[in-house]
Order: structure tokens, then C-alpha cells, then sequence
DNA sequence: AACTATTACTTTCATATTGCAAGTTAAATT
DNA sequence: AATTTAACTTGCAATATGAAAGTAATAGTT
């Protein structure tokens, strides 16, 4: 984003001008917390994104740099989609926002359980969580 | 919100339903790291919301119960905007989102210095923030 | 080789949201 | 009593979203 489309230089901000709508987290979670790495696979989540969205918000967070489009070497129709390493440090933020909605709607459920992990030390879990991703989503 | 007009129950989906556009969490940031109390304060904030747009995000904060709306009683045109201990508790997914742009962006700026506590813990940093802001928000 | 199915989009169009600018109301100040 | 200030509200144009149908390329089937 160039500075002169940028609302301010404030980091919040910006993060939000990359990420601060109604489905690009959504993406990243199913990239973090399910097996999901299709198109036709994201388009299926239980929240039903419509196929313009999708496509418009794959675009979006691979020029952000958050995810990364690979053919799919099986099948050349399909594509996957990784999480870059800077799409995975955005797990703290998915985190928090998910235990506070489990926290003040007990019809939330969160993708993660309320573990004691969680109760004890919120900052080793990200890191266990973030190992895990690297794991499967870097080259 | 109602469960018909819900997504999903994904505590993640429903925490972006409450907060996932490009202002709230602007307003809850000004209200976290900034004196800035009242409609015109936040209205002159760097970002430049539209007057309509603010006064329907604190309408949205206010039945979310994630800010509380006094009269000031030095001046009964005034309102007063306050954090609820369920407002305050979003700062984590700010300082991230704030931690996580400013590590991958140099021009962004972080409304809370890099310093050395963030770096060592993050959970206390957490604390120490919540506990200022319980003082000057809460009842 | 021809046909069908599947995958990842793109396009179209109706509806909803955003943003700018100007207007309103009530209370404080002069 | 007149003016100013604060907090909105209203009207309207521009932009974004969402539903549905369409397209292009590759894979699988006969």
C-alpha cells in the first residue's frame, strides 16, 4: 500500500488496512486450524464466503505477503494455498480474539481448546502453535 | 447479535462479527493508548473518520458492551466514551496486530514503545496495560 | 479421441456499506 | 438574546459485498 492511500503510519492502522475485515482472518484461521488449502475447500467453510470474495481476498493477502499459491503438483487444476511466515505470526492475534469471544459468549467455540496450556502460559502456546504451522506451511 | 444472523458460531467469526472493520478497533485503540475521551477527540483522531461512520461504530461498541457513554459532568454537551473490562480486554489483539505490522512494516509506528519489556514478556507487558486502564476506565 | 466432470476462478447485477458535506438540536458562553 | 460549541443526523454519490450464473483449463471416463 502506498503512503499516500494509507489512512496514517500508525501500525494499527495499517494492520487493519491489510487484514481488518470481515473474512481475511477467517481465511487464515482455516489455513491455521484445518487442513484446508484449496479454493474449493476455503469456499466450503462452515461460514460460506461468497466465490468473489474469496478470490478477491486470496489475491489480497498474497500481495500482502500473508499467504503463498503453489499448483498443486498432484493435480495442475488445483492450487494450495501456505501460509507465509508472516501469515503465521499473525496466530497471536486469531488467538486472543478467539478466548476473548469464548470468554464473554459461551456459545463461541473456539477452534483451539481452553486448555490449561492456554491458563498457564498463553505465549508458549503461540509458540508451540507457530512451530506446528512452520512445520507444514514453509518450504 | 442474533444466532440466525450469525456466520457461524466460531468464537473467531463471531469476534470479527463485533469488531472486524477498519475502525473499531481504531476507536478502542484511541481510547486504550490516548486521553481522548469524547466525539469530537476521536473524530480528530490522525485516521479522519467520517462523523456518521463514528457515531454508528460507538453505537455498535456500546450495545456490544465493549465501551460505556457518560455525560461529562463538567459540560452536559459532552459525552464521555470509557472502556468496559470487556473493551480493555481486546488490547491484546491490539498490541499484536500493533507488535506484528511494525515488525514487517519500519515506516509503521507503535502507539507503545518495542521496548525491552515486550520483548521479554509479552503476558506482563498484557498486565501492566490492562491494570492502567482498569484505573481510568472502570467504575 | 470425444465427452463429462471438476477446479478455480470471472462476470453481472442487485443490495448494503462507506464517506463526504451540509443540516439539526441542545447546552454553554458572551 | 445572540453566538458558539458539541454531538450527532440526513441526503446522496461512490465503493464494496453477495448471490447466481458463466468461462477456461485440466483431469478422468468411455
Amino acid at each position: 500500500m502506498e503512503d499516500s492511500e494509507r489512512r496514517s503510519a500508525c501500525a494499527v492502522s495499517m494492520a487493519l488496512e491489510a487484514v481488518g475485515d470481515k473474512w481475511s482472518l477467517l481465511i487464515l484461521r482455516d489455513l491455521m486450524f484445518s487442513e484446508k488449502r484449496t479454493y474449493g475447500e476455503l469456499q466450503n467453510s462452515e461460514e460460506k464466503i461468497a466465490t468473489n470474495i474469496l478470490a478477491s481476498r486470496l489475491v489480497n493477502l498474497e500481495s500482502n505477503g500473508l499467504i503463498r499459491k503453489e499448483t498443486d503438483p498432484a493435480d495442475s487444476r488445483r492450487n494450495l494455498y501456505f501460509l507465509t511466515c508472516k501469515g503465521i505470526e499473525l496466530l497471536p492475534v486469531i488467538v486472543e480474539l478467539m478466548q476473548w469471544m469464548a470468554k464473554y459468549n459461551p456459545e463461541a467455540s473456539a477452534c483451539i481448546e481452553q486448555s490449561k496450556e492456554y491458563k498457564k502460559d498463553r505465549v508458549s502456546l503461540y509458540s508451540s502453535l507457530i512451530k506446528k504451522l512452520n512445520k507444514n506451511h514453509l518450504k
